[in-house]
DNA sequence: CTAAGTGCAAAGGTTTTGCAAGTAG
DNA sequence: CTACTTGCAAAACCTTTGCACTTAG
């Protein structure tokens, strides 16, 4: 399906199916949230010729296309997630770099409020929150 | 104030109060939230000879002596910003890319769900939630 | 066929590093 | 004086761009 939907997007726009396109976009869905380059790395795994530079590219497109979006976790590392699964929210953690997830449901009131008192239309998926997880904070008193 | 506790902290570990370093914090504290970048501008408009890897290094350092933090704004471009101060939030607008600020109140009750309900503890001065600003919002419907 | 897509290499921008000269303490 | 700091230049990174070759449709 991701494959079929892919071809389908991409034709509406006159744009080509390529086997890279179709490797970069099952590597974000296989990776959950990755970096540009773990998206590299996961596509040589089945295809070494890929070049990191049609991964760049490709990702770009991807997002165009409404495919896939990326946010900011670590330190100026944008990551990339499919789109269209449930939204969510990354917890990441300082002390040992994991990245969770929450569901979006957690912010809903934070979004709420956000909008009536200040007009600020959450982008929820965007959204990383820093701090210590529940692993790493048990050393605590 | 900000001189007098600078160079208490840096003599405590043996470091050396420069004025690179205090100009560095200045910028840091004029400017509220800035790129290294903007921060070595802002140096060289009192001393044009300091140099961009300084403000680099004098950043992670102020940042080690719990003087500054940063925070992941725009894209891939960290910010800098007091710590000390009160804590806030910061709204980046995806349109406009206007950074606006927020108490840290308002994220409280997330943060204590978060830590009651996942064991984690937030970085409320680390996180930046992105979205659409109430100006550039006001076009909607 | 023909235009879109790819790989390669090189450029662009930002951050880091090595080292000799400068300077706070 | 001594060793911490700095400035400079070069290296290391990540991301983007130009161009000729390849290939989907």
């Amino acid at each position: 399906m991701t494959d079929a939907s892919l071809a389908a997007v991409l034709r509406a726009k006159g744009l080509r199916l390529t086997a890279q396109r179709q490797l970069v976009l099952e590597a974000v869905h296989e990776l959950g949230h990755a970096t540009p380059d773990q998206v590299h790395a996961k596509v040589a795994e089945v295809a070494a010729g890929v070049n990191i530079t049609t991964v760049y590219r490709t990702l770009e497109l991807l997002e165009e296309l409404g495919l896939v979006t990326h946010a900011h976790l670590t330190h100026g590392a944008p990551t990339f997630h499919p789109v269209g699964e449930a939204q969510h929210v990354h917890l990441v953690c300082q002390n040992c770099a994991e990245v969770s997830e929450l569901p979006s449901a957690f912010l809903a009131p934070l979004a709420e409020s956000l909008d009536r008192e200040h007009g600020f239309l959450l982008d929820i998926g965007h959204v990383a929150l820093f701090g210590i997880c529940a692993g790493c904070g048990d050393n605590r008193g």
